[in-house]
RNA sequence: GGGCGCGUAGCUCAGUGGGAGAGCGCUUGCUUCACACGCAAGAGGUCGGAGGUUCAAAACCUCCCGCGCCCACCA
């Protein structure tokens, strides 16, 4: 690439050979293809952990293995991105650490869906090769996943690329789960787990979606053994009484105490079933007695337990009626049982009452959305979080962990405080294997290696647990285990605890919660510092993706259209305060555009700047209006994107920085730089020249993390260093803020504008130049004359004429604008009509502002309590309307 | 049952105590030496409703209406 800045461009024509010639339109397609490539050549996004800055670290939220990437992963990429190129920026010694995720049941469910296709059983390929194709399924998709990734321009150092069942992280997984199992962190146990009939296995609390279903109640009778009597009880799922063992009153119940100790008889099995007394029932709701069915609901298997009640267990793993249950029952899917039960219920006159519909949450299986059912399926793994849950909430309750935006504190307090055992064994056959081994002799223990021989007793006959564990399991550990743990890598010590986590809200209990406790417990720190929540990307309408809606949205296709940064730039824009974004066709549409503004604004400050590197700014002598309040507003801009970003404010950031360079910078920047430009003395073209040349830099600078292929592109081309990616983030000016330069500027901003109003109401063509003259107050004067050229070629005239005496206003079309007089000596050819109209607009527009300004200053009340200062500011604003007002009355006037 | 978010222009949304904003769409004019992926001007809003606090409310408080989400062992 070869250096620019050897020859004086300015003015001259550009050639083809002209490093800065640059085509009309950018071109990101081309741009995108050439810098990611470089980028990764020079090694920019390669962490150094002796590199002696302070570290800053974001560890990729892993996408899953299960298919390609969709617009959300491109939100989820793209905000740890542009907080973590800023940091570069901003001297850190930044690790933004990639990677994928196994996803236990759900790539297992898509790889055998693709076995089906091919009529393929998973049974009948046996474990091992079972798992084998599902490596395979990995090894496609996780090579899509990051090249995807890469085409949306993240900043991830792929030489740390980890997969959550890679060497490495399979020995944390085992180390990790011995500590904890020699902790008594992790035991193995029999209740009542969340089973999914479809995918045959477990699934944690959190796995679980609740969802509102219209079932019925029914409620049916027991009667007493001794035939003195009966007990009603109701239920959603009457198959279940098929497994019931006792039935259960609230021990101060009047209306039952007579009946505890007395037993039941089972209408279709005849046994005789306990009437107890436990406080688990709450009398006020139906009949205020429950019947207890261990087996197949979680509240009742604890009272099972505390009364000793066995638990009958009447379902196959696939939700059929087991062998446990009466005969005609058996083989029943659980639906038809249901149907079943009710008939042979009301054949028997047992059914007291049926409420229907009877809507009721029923949970369902987050990857397959079957109905879950309560079950007792056996042993299982389990995490004891009572020690656990603790630390994990006190961290964020006392700061050292913060949640941005705040509100989502709570929601992750109340969920620790409401926490259960977490159920980490699955059924499955992709995933970590639970590293735990049973011997004939009745020994189980775990280890770190495969073992030779039982640990406990030499045995050499012995198995490992078929299970294993929970995909989030591994997740947890994510934070640190990706930086080397167990082992005390140089990346350990130096990263950990990073320093941000952005994900979206609906992974904050399954992973976020988890890396917390299991951050404290193993790492005895924090995982990160902070939290960022973001929403999630749904669809025009609002709706979700899904491929079942068929609405999902692969980002490829967006960038191959639009280009990497309109996606990320649209994304950013809309991503605020962990709000949903509707991501719409019109948002990335303009986010090219202003791409493409971005490459044209370089293009003309290139065009006029002859110098190199970073260019520096005139002396501040040399500073007109224009330049001082540019530089003043560009200032602003930098603080208020500053603030926004500390804060995690993307979409606010996005947009102070889309306002500054479009609508100031270039709306008024740029023009009113033109008359120096292209008119004015060497002196004045170089001046101007650097100024937008030093602002412009800086924008792009700015905008280089949200944008960061055409901000290189056209950054580039200053020749101030390699890359923008590894330039400092601008430096504050807090001394270029000017607020009297931009009331100045402000002025001549409404002169303009009342003059182009003028031009429009009338129809004059724009390249009518017209001649103007004003008797301006002495500050109005002082404002004119420093930005004159600027006001004459904006509003397209020809002269703008200070007068030293009021002007005669006879012929004139007068204007008003921020109190001060135009006159524009065109009356004659003016359609009177159009002006009285113009007039009149302008007159009660006027008129009603100025009337609510004296409504308020008639009142006593606000004179005496508000702030001085707010008082005389509707005192300064009501005698400018009425100054205005007093001219164009008296216009109108004459007109007639 | 508990908690949270949202309701502002035709659409999508920003705006948290002092003159109602942006993008898109719409109307009108303009190929002016960065950009028609553009420039300029304009139309369009009882800021969900009702009370309250305040000199002052789109913003703060209360209630209500509507939409959405999360949590919960409502049998």
């Amino acid at each position: 690439m070869s250096k620019h800045g050897t020859s004086d461009r300015t003015g001259s024509a550009q050639s083809p050979e002209d490093p800065r010639a640059m085509p009309p339109a950018y071109d990101a397609q081309a741009t995108e293809a050439k810098w990611y490539t470089e980028w990764m050549r020079r090694g920019y996004f390669v962490a150094h952990a002796d590199s002696g800055k302070d570290p800053f670290c974001i560890v990729l939220p892993p996408p899953n293995i299960t298919g390609r990437l969709h617009v959300g992963h491109a939100l989820n990429t793209t905000l740890p991105d542009i907080v973590v190129r800023r940091r570069r920026m901003q001297g850190y010694e930044t690790l933004f650490l990639p990677g994928t995720d196994h996803a236990g049941i759900a790539t297992q469910v898509v790889v055998q869906r693709e076995l089906a296709q091919q009529r393929i059983d998973p049974k009948d390929l046996g474990r091992e090769a079972f798992v084998r194709r599902v490596w395979q399924w990995k090894e496609q998709f996780g090579g899509e996943i990051v090249e995807q990734i890469k085409k949306m321009g993240q900043s991830l150092d792929w030489s740390r690329l980890r997969f959550t069942m890679d060497e490495g992280l399979a020995r944390a997984v085992r180390v990790a789960f011995v500590r904890m199992y020699e902790d008594g962190l992790i035991y193995r146990g029999e209740r009542i787990i969340n089973w999914c009939p479809r995918d045959t296995t477990a699934l944690s609390d959190s796995e679980i979606e609740h969802e509102e279903v219209e079932g019925e109640l029914v409620t049916f009778r027991y009667d007493l053994s001794d035939g003195s009597g009966h007990v009603d009880v109701a239920t959603t799922r009457i198959e279940t009484m098929l497994g019931d063992t006792g039935v259960a009153v609230h021990p101060d119940d009047d209306r039952y105490r007579a009946l505890v100790g007395k037993t039941v008889r089972h209408p279709l099995t005849g046994k005789d079933l306990p009437i107890l007394a436990d406080e688990a029932v709450d009398p006020s709701f139906g009949t205020g007695a429950i019947k207890v069915t261990p087996a197949h609901d979680p509240t009742d298997f604890e009272i099972g337990q505390r009364h000793g009640l066995p638990a009958l267990n009447i379902l196959t793993p696939d939700a059929h009626i087991s062998d446990a249950a009466p005969e005609e029952f058996r083989g029943l899917d659980r639906y038809e049982a249901r149907t079943r039960v009710l008939e042979r219920l009301r054949e028997l006159g047992k059914i007291v009452k049926i409420e229907r519909p009877y809507v009721h949450s029923v949970g369902h299986c987050y990857r397959c959305h079957t109905e879950i059912e309560p079950w007792l399926s056996g042993e299982q793994w389990f995490v004891a979080v009572d020690r656990l849950k603790g630390p994990a909430k006190q961290a964020a309750l006392d700061g050292r962990i913060k949640f941005f935006p705040e509100r989502w504190l709570h929601p992750y307090v109340q969920w620790m405080d409401g926490l259960r055992d977490w159920n980490i064994s699955r059924q499955l056959w992709w995933g970590h294997r639970i590293p735990v081994w049973y011997c004939a002799n009745g020994h189980q223990f775990a280890a770190l290696e495969d073992p030779d021989a039982c640990m406990e007793c030499g045995s050499t006959d012995f198995e490992q647990d078929p299970d294993v564990l929970d995909t989030w399991f591994s997740s947890q550990l994510w934070p640190f285990s990706t930086l080397g743990w167990p082992e005390r890598t140089e990346d350990l010590e130096f990263f950990y605890p990073t320093s941000v986590l952005i994900t979206g809200y609906e992974i904050l209990y399954l992973w976020v919660a988890r890396m917390i406790m299991s951050g404290l417990y193993l790492m005895g720190d924090v995982p990160f510092r902070h939290v960022v929540i973001h929403g999630l990307v749904r669809d025009p309408q609002g709706r979700k993706m899904s491929k079942s809606l068929g609405n999902v949205i692969d980002p490829l296709d967006v960038i191959k259209t639009h280009g990497a940064d309109a996606l990320r730039f649209a994304l950013a824009r809309q991503a605020g305060g962990a709000q949903d974004i509707p991501l719409s066709q019109e948002y990335i549409e303009a986010a090219r555009r202003f791409a493409n503004k971005i490459w044209n604004a370089s293009r003309l400050v290139l065009s006029s700047w002859g110098g190199s590197g970073f260019p520096e700014l005139p002396r501040e002598e040399r500073w007109t209006l224009p330049d001082r309040w540019l530089l003043s507003r560009h200032q602003a801009c930098l603080e208020e994107a500053d603030a926004s970003l500390e804060e995690y404010r993307f979409s606010e950031a996005a947009q102070t920085l889309y306002r500054f360079f479009w609508s100031e910078l270039c709306d008024w920047g740029l023009e009113a730089a033109k008359p120096r430009l292209y008119d004015g003395t060497p002196e004045e073209r170089e001046a101007a020249a650097s100024v937008l040349a030093w602002v412009l830099e800086r924008s792009l600078r700015m905008l280089h993390p949200f944008m960061p292929f055409v901000t290189e592109e056209t950054w580039q081309r200053f020749g101030a260093g390699e890359s923008v990616m590894i330039a400092p983030w601008p430096e504050a000016h807090a001394e270029h803020r000017d607020g009297d330069a931009e009331k100045r500027f402000g002025f001549t901003e409404d002169v303009v504008s009342e003059i182009r109003r003028f031009r429009k109401a009338h129809g004059l063509k724009d390249s009518m130049a017209l001649e103007v003259r004003m008797f301006p107050t002495e500050e109005q004067r002082g404002i004119i004359n420093a930005a004159k050229q600027e006001i004459e070629r904006l509003a397209n005239l020809s002269t703008l004429d200070l007068l030293q005496a009021p002007g005669d206003p006879a012929g004139c079309a007068r204007l008003v604008a921020d109190g001060a007089q135009l006159l524009v000596p065109l009356a004659g050819v003016l359609d009177p009509d159009v002006e009285r109209a113009r007039l009149s607009k302008r007159i009660s527009a006027i008129e009603a502002d100025a009337a609510r300004i004296e409504a308020k200053l008639a009142n006593d009340a606000f004179i005496r309590r508000a702030p001085i200062d707010i008082v005389e500011k509707e005192r300064g604003r009501l005698a400018s309307l009425k100054d205005e007002t007093a001219g164009l009355s008296a216009q109108l006037d004459e007109l007639g």
